[in-house]
DNA sequence: AAGACAATTTAGGGTATTCTCAGATATAAT
DNA sequence: ATTATATCTGAGAATACCCTAAATTGTCTT
């Protein structure tokens, strides 16, 4: 079954008796919308939800926003459940999706959050129910 | 080793030679900001952003988001390059997250976005660089 | 230069995701 | 009632993810 066809029936019951002008203009109209929705940023987007999307990584970076400045990387190793290679993974997984920021000091490693990571927590914070 | 060994060479290099007091100290608020950063919430958000953390979900709600209103299943069909099954299973997951709500329209089903959809949506705009 | 140590990278196994296909359910029309 | 249609649900296969252990890199100390 094309895809058309159930949407012509739709657009028949919503607005009682279309054609197939009124059809290609709904499909033209949601065409648009999905030009507008899967912009080049789609990809980068869901990498970056994608890095928040798991346990280990989220609660770093909530404690980072909570630290409201940088940690060491030793200092995450007493608040964490894994090993320190699993923290090392998720620090570079964050760092690359453009969630952290990492700074050398001698022999340590520094993380901070960006404004994007804050944003998404801010977000997320305000819209509790 | 204990992971206090590396945090207390840590604070011995930033601070200058300290004791267990301030070890002891480092840890206290460290567990403080654990506490904190990890609330109850935490597998809440950790299970919205795995929601949205998919192609085929994250373009549904940018394209819910772009309509401004409600929109049949059978218009997703059409912009979408899976199975209506995986549609709808798509849908059924951003429900159960909370980022969608759901109405019967007679044989028809139509999603909106809620407010915590559009936060994090708004967020991700208002963080690219 | 050699050793100690912080952190990262690589490799691999167990688990969770995500899709499709097939069948089930719900609503409307005949 | 029967049929048609819209959507949902369950099962299974391919794939991706996330952790640990081991090896590596980079920096400081002696």
């Amino acid at each position: 079954m094309s895809s058309t066809e159930r949407l012509q029936r739709y657009l028949s019951d919503e607005r009682g008796g279309c054609g197939d002008e009124a059809v290609a203009q709904r499909l033209d109209e949601l065409d648009e919308l999905d030009a507008i929705a899967g912009g080049p940023d789609l990809e980068a987007d869901v990498g970056v939800l994608s890095a928040l999307a798991n346990e280990t990584r989220y609660k770093i970076v909530r404690i980072l926003h909570v630290a409201d400045g940088e940690l060491c990387v030793c200092e995450f190793s007493p608040l964490l459940d894994v090993s320190d290679s699993a923290i090392s993974h998720a620090l570079s997984q964050l760092t690359d999706a453009g969630l952290l920021r990492r700074r050398k000091d001698g022999k340590w490693r520094k993380y901070r959050t960006t404004a994007r990571a804050t944003a998404l927590l801010v977000a997320l914070d305000g819209s509790r129910e």
